[in-house]
Order: structure tokens, then C-alpha cells, then sequence
DNA sequence: GAAAAAGATACAAACGTTTGTATTACGTTA
DNA sequence: TAACGTAATACAAACGTTTGTATCTTTTTC
């Protein structure tokens, strides 16, 4: 008859309430300090509350309140230091408000984003942060969920947290023009939010120092870390070769520059290379990376802060965040002027 | 009295049931195809809760069940490839089994480990996946939980899911010896059990090839990034320089090698690097890292499936996984014989 | 054609909380 | 000391499922 090993039952919140000799009702109220019970006997139940270990079934507590204390976090893949950063904002902020956050990968393939959704509402989450969905701006629009929803990146959506996709891109970019390059290549990234306040930040930096912008130094990135190397055939094929290329992302300049070298085209030496990001490893690349700083991180909090917000119907507005900033590291050379 | 806007109640079992005029209780069974209900009655059911848009209370279901088809992952830090690796692998394979995944990271710290775990009990997931903990083996043995553990690269616990740490370090040491190294660095990581046998195997590997090790060769790397440059300030300040380094992995190996080129040192000509896990960047560094591979993301699903198999009480053999293998890329240079 | 067997469905309790209301106990005031 | 207000606690219903058992039908068997 050991002690040990037996599988005995959870300590509930009746088992307490017959330990005190009181009312369930009142070990519950003990539990979250309501001021209805006297100080002595909601003492007493949280000692014992601690000595027999209780520990709260949350799928009752959800049952009743129809609240879980999770909120649901929907990203393309968190593999990728981009979002993974942003998860670890969410996540931290998260548990500041004592919530958990449960993530799902999408792999940006609608589908996988609508069922993620779906699932979400089912488990009851009390708000839901979406990252760069490519889900349609109507299907949103019609979406009903029970759930207040925070989109990160997102402009054109009612709740959303971002920054300015603008400021950023045209900056770097007039910083390469400033040190002396004329042609300079912009590479995109697939249809997105993203994708126009980029190229037209682009075409604005190099109008404003009279250079009119030419098709044929504007290429497209599918994504794929391996499609680099079809970008930079194509790039050293052009007849006047870029002396600088502003790559869709990090991870898109790190592939850039791998396969530069592979055809024998130092960075920054031969040609310049420029980010988009400023993913972790970007300061520890070689050589470490010119890129734009998007603060996932504080996106992440932010997107929390606005939900916890609008959870408690708050007039919340959407938070303001400070226009990103360029990081000059050592991927772009300066030009004889 | 427009329709939208509406926050129109949830449609319940209860309500299915009514609207087929059958009682609760059947439209529980004919949902999880119960032969128990007749095919004319389950048809009917199932096609009014599509019309109906019935979502399951999972609260509900899983207060009377307990289960909750979630499983919980704890790990050090997602934003680190190598988790995030992991993190897939885990994900991929629990949505085969209709499993949700909840990741909680704990920095290392031991405290926020134990914090995860109870939280995931109260939550009453299904099963719970630990990887890398940094808690001790006593903690462990006398954890009680009431859902199935396994473990990701803890070999010294009950259920465990890992891979040969010895061969692959061994593998790749021997195979910079053989290409003329004779002054080898290794670079140790933070205390853990991935710790001794790589260092066993370092160790061995100069043995076969008749040399003594030195233990002036060997560094203890804290795994912040930044501290690279400390292991390189030391390495470089050797009498007699390595003319190769085995890193604690690949993260620590980008940064010897963006703290060497600092010092002027380009890899491998003038020193060449070994890194270990083959995290997804390894191959697009300058140079590409020779590494050895981890196979982080496989472990991931056979982690769900010992899960799987220990949660139905099956006799469940700790799952087999290959030895790792080396990937030799461009960052070991070969010596003149 | 009656009894037995099987098939289909209904009943009811349970899971562990929370919360609005009812009740009791205790001071306070007139 | 009776009436009252308030503080503390108890009562009971509800949340939406699941599941063992009971009941009612239908089919099979002799």
C-alpha cells in the first residue's frame, strides 16, 4: 500500500472547500481575492489552497467564462528569423497580462491561414495576432470572429500594427546614391503589402537625385532562399551591371551574396548589397549587412498592448510606432564621387 | 433588425439536437461516427451541423474527457534555427495525428522550464515534449505528471529521442585531421549533455591520429553570441595558432568567423572552421559552413510519435534515429600533406 | 408467433468552475 | 430591544460536452 506511483485524483476546488469547511463558491472568490470574503478565511484557503497542490483546470474555468487565456498567434513560418522574432515580442508581452500564446504556421498558403483561424475560435482564444497574411482584405473584412484580431503588417486591415514601409526603403536606398552608385538594383519579394511602398520608395530616391528608374533593374524573388542564384544570373547578366542591389529581405541579400561569391563578385567590393529587416544574424554576416531595422520585436509587444485593449473594449487606437531606421554596416561601399 | 452585426449564441450539440428532433447524446455519436447511430440518422446529424456552422466547445470537451489534443513544447528559445527546426518537425507531425501545438521558451533558465510545465499541466495537454532542459535528472525522475514526456537530445532521461552525439563530431575531426590539421580547437558550449561527448569525441579522434590533446586548445564558449569575440581574442592570442577550429555550432561558428575576419583571418585560407547542427543558414554562409548535420527537424516527428505511441500505452521503443552525418562545405581547408 | 437478440435511441450524471441570488450572522442605530 | 443595514457565506444553476446504462424498436430464431 506505497504512497508513491499511485495515480490519485486531482485536487479540485471542492476538495479545498471540504478541507475549510466552506462553500466552493467561496474558495473560488478566495482564489482571485474577492473582497466578499474575510481576510482570515481567504488566508486560510489559500494556504491550503498551496499545501495540496491545487492547481486550476482551465478547460472548467474556459467552460464557464468562455475565456481561455491564450490568444493565437498566426504567421507564415516561424523558422524564419523574421517572424520568430516577432513571436518572442508577442509572446513576452503575453505573459506580462498573464496570457499564453499558441502559434500556428502557415506557410503563407491561405488555406493553412483560414483553418488556423477556424481552430482558434474553436479553442475559445481570447484575441488573435495575424502576421502577414495573404489572406484577402474582403475575407477579413467579412470574417465574424467572436475574438478581437490584431494584424501585424498589415495596413489596408482594420486593427493592425506596423510601420512605415516607406521611410525605411527610400532611406537606404538614397544613402547608396549618396555614396556615389547609380545603378542600382531593386529585387522584390512575392505580391504583398509589402511590395508597393518599397518599389515606390525605390523609384522616388532615385528620381529625387535625377535618375530615372529602368524595368530592368527591378527583378523578382520568389521567396525561396535558392532563387537567389536565378537573381544573380540574371543580374550579372545585364549589360550594365548594378554597382548596388536593395534585396527584398535579409535572408534574400544573404543568398545574394553567397551566390555573388560563387561567381567570384566580392561584397562590398565588387557590388554593394543592401537588406531589408535586420534579422539577427545580419551584423554577424560576411561582411555584416547594410539593412533596414524593422522592430519586430516591438511590433510584437505592440500587437499585444492593442489587443489587450480592444479585449476590454478600450477606446484603443492603434499604436504608433517609430519610423524604422537604417543600420549601416559594411555591405555598401562608397563610390569614388 | 438587420442580420449582421448580430452576436448571435453559439450553436451548441444541443441545438443540432434539436433541430433533429434526437437527443443530445446522439448527435455526441454520430459526430465521432459512432456505429452505434444509424447511417440515415448520422448522415442527417453531420449534414445539419454543417448547415448549423457547429463548432465544438473544446473546453467542454475536454473538461469531461480530459484531453485536450494539445501538446505542449518547451524549449530554450525559438528564435535560435535550431529550435525553430525543431519547432516544425513537431508541429508537422502532430497535425497528422490532429494534435495542436503550444510552445513555451524558457531561455534556459530552469525556473521558467518547471513554470512551463506546470502550465501545460493545468492545461491538461496530451503530452509533452522537453527539449534541451537544462533541469536535473533528479527533477525529472520525480516529476509527476499526469501526460506522457518525451525528451529531444536528453539521452540520461526515461524517454528520450535523440541521436548519436559522438559520431558525428568524431567524423568530422577525423576528417580535418586527415586533411593536415594537427593544431585543432574545439569550442565547448554551455554546460549539458551534448557537452561530454563532444568533447570525448574531439578527444579520441586526436588520440587515433597518435596526437596529445592540449587542453590549451580548448575553449568554453557561453553561447551569447557576442562572446565569440572573446574566444577569438584567446584563440589568436595562442603561441601557436590553430589552424582549425570545431565549434559548439553553427551560430558559434558564424561568429568566429565574422570576429576572425575582423581580426583580418579569412576562413579557411588562413584557418578553417567546423560547425555543428547544419542549421538552415549553414549552407549560404561565406563560406558555406562544413558542419555536422543534426537532424533537428526529424527528430521533431519521431519525438510526436513515441508521444503518439506512449499515450495509448503502447509498448513504445524509444525510436531510432541515423547517426548524424557530416556536411562538408567550404570552410575546412585542405593542408599540404 | 412468442421469445430472444440485436440495433437504435433516450436518459441522466458527470467533468470543475463561476456567478447571481438567497440566506445567515453580526453590529449599529433609534 | 426591535428593526435595520451590512458583511460573510451558502445555494444552485449554468457552461457544452461525453458516456454508461436504460429503454424502446426492430429483426432474427426456434
Amino acid at each position: 500500500m506505497t504512497e508513491t506511483g499511485w495515480k490519485r485524483r486531482r485536487v479540485t476546488i471542492k476538495d479545498i472547500a471540504a478541507a475549510a469547511k466552506v462553500d466552493p463558491s467561496t474558495v473560488t472568490r478566495a482564489l482571485q481575492n474577492s473582497p466578499r470574503v474575510r481576510t482570515a478565511t481567504l488566508e486560510k484557503i489559500q494556504r491550503l489552497a498551496r499545501e495540496m497542490g491545487y492547481v486550476p483546470n482551465m478547460a472548467a474555468r474556459t467552460l464557464v467564462t468562455s475565456r481561455s487565456s491564450i490568444i493565437g498567434l498566426v504567421l507564415p513560418d516561424m523558422t524564419n528569423p523574421f517572424f520568430a522574432e516577432l513571436a518572442r515580442g508577442i509572446e513576452e508581452e503575453a505573459s506580462k497580462h498573464s496570457l499564453r500564446v499558441l502559434t500556428r504556421n502557415t506557410d503563407g498558403v491561405e488555406a493553412a491561414e483560414r483553418d488556423a483561424i477556424g481552430f482558434f475560435t474553436e479553442l475559445k482564444v481570447d484575441g488573435l495576432v495575424i502576421a502577414m497574411s495573404r489572406s484577402s482584405t474582403e475575407y477579413f473584412k467579412t470574417l465574424e470572429t467572436p475574438v478581437p484580431v490584431v494584424h501585424v503588417n498589415r495596413d489596408d486591415l482594420p486593427h493592425h500594427v506596423s510601420c512605415d514601409r516607406y521611410a525605411g526603403s527610400h532611406q537606404i536606398v538614397d544613402h547608396m546614391l549618396k555614396v556615389g552608385h547609380r545603378r542600382i538594383a531593386l529585387v522584390t519579394g512575392p505580391a504583398g503589402p509589402a511590395q508597393q511602398p518599397k518599389r515606390t520608395a525605390y523609384v522616388d530616391a532615385l528620381h529625387a537625385h535625377g535618375i530615372e528608374y529602368d524595368p530592368n533593374y527591378i527583378f523578382a524573388f520568389n521567396g525561396e532562399l535558392q532563387d537567389t542564384r536565378r537573381v544573380v544570373d540574371e543580374l550579372l547578366a545585364l549589360e550594365h551591371r548594378p554597382t548596388a542591389v536593395f534585396a527584398w529581405n535579409d535572408l534574400c541579400a544573404l543568398g545574394l551574396i553567397r551566390h555573388l561569391s560563387l561567381r567570384g563578385l566580392q561584397v562590398p567590393d565588387d557590388i554593394s548589397v543592401a537588406g531589408h529587416d535586420d534579422i539577427a544574424i545580419a551584423r554577424f554576416m560576411d561582411p555584416p549587412l547594410s539593412t533596414v531595422h524593422w522592430p519586430m520585436y516591438e511590433l510584437g509587444q505592440e500587437s499585444i498592448r492593442y489587443l489587450y485593449q480592444l479585449r476590454q473594449n478600450l477606446p484603443a487606437q492603434p499604436p504608433s510606432i517609430p519610423s524604422p531606421t537604417v543600420r549601416l554596416r559594411g555591405s555598401i561601399k562608397t563610390l569614388e564621387p
